[in-house]
DNA sequence: GTGCTGACACAGG
DNA sequence: ACCTGTGCCAGCA
């Protein structure tokens, strides 16, 4: 086994999500909670918080479509990069299209 | 088992 | 736009 950093159950599941999502597009905390059909918000935050480290933290956000706290910067790098629609101000994503949702299919991976 | 914490969401002021 | 309180639930002391 390459490397299972003994992550919680949790922390690993949001972590496969989070891969999923592509680039330019983003999913709130509550999305991610919600597809997962378990916990919610405050848990993906929490297991992004601790090994988000490991993941494209950046594209998941706030449901306003907030950044992330202490690394605004870095975010807004990425979005710039990757293309993801930011709204006229360019403080905040267009989360009307930036809003992701993974196939249905994807569940039997 | 008990209680607090927390990259959140929502309602109210 | 802002702040406050409440609900949510996994993780940890």
């Amino acid at each position: 086994m390459p490397k299972t950093p003994e992550l919680p159950p949790y922390v690993e599941r949001v972590f496969d999500l989070v891969d999923r999502i592509p680039p330019g597009r983003v999913m709130a905390y509550g999305d991610v909670a919600e597809w997962l059909g378990a916990g919610g918000p405050r848990q993906v935050g929490t297991a992004m918080a601790r090994y988000g480290g490991a993941v494209a933290w950046w594209r998941v956000v706030r449901g306003d479509g907030g950044f992330l706290p202490g690394h605004e910067r870095e975010a807004l790098a990425n979005y710039r990069e990757e293309g993801t629609p930011l709204r006229p101000d360019g403080g905040r994503i267009d989360m009307a299209r930036a809003r992701w949702w993974p196939p249905e299919d994807s569940t039997a991976e």
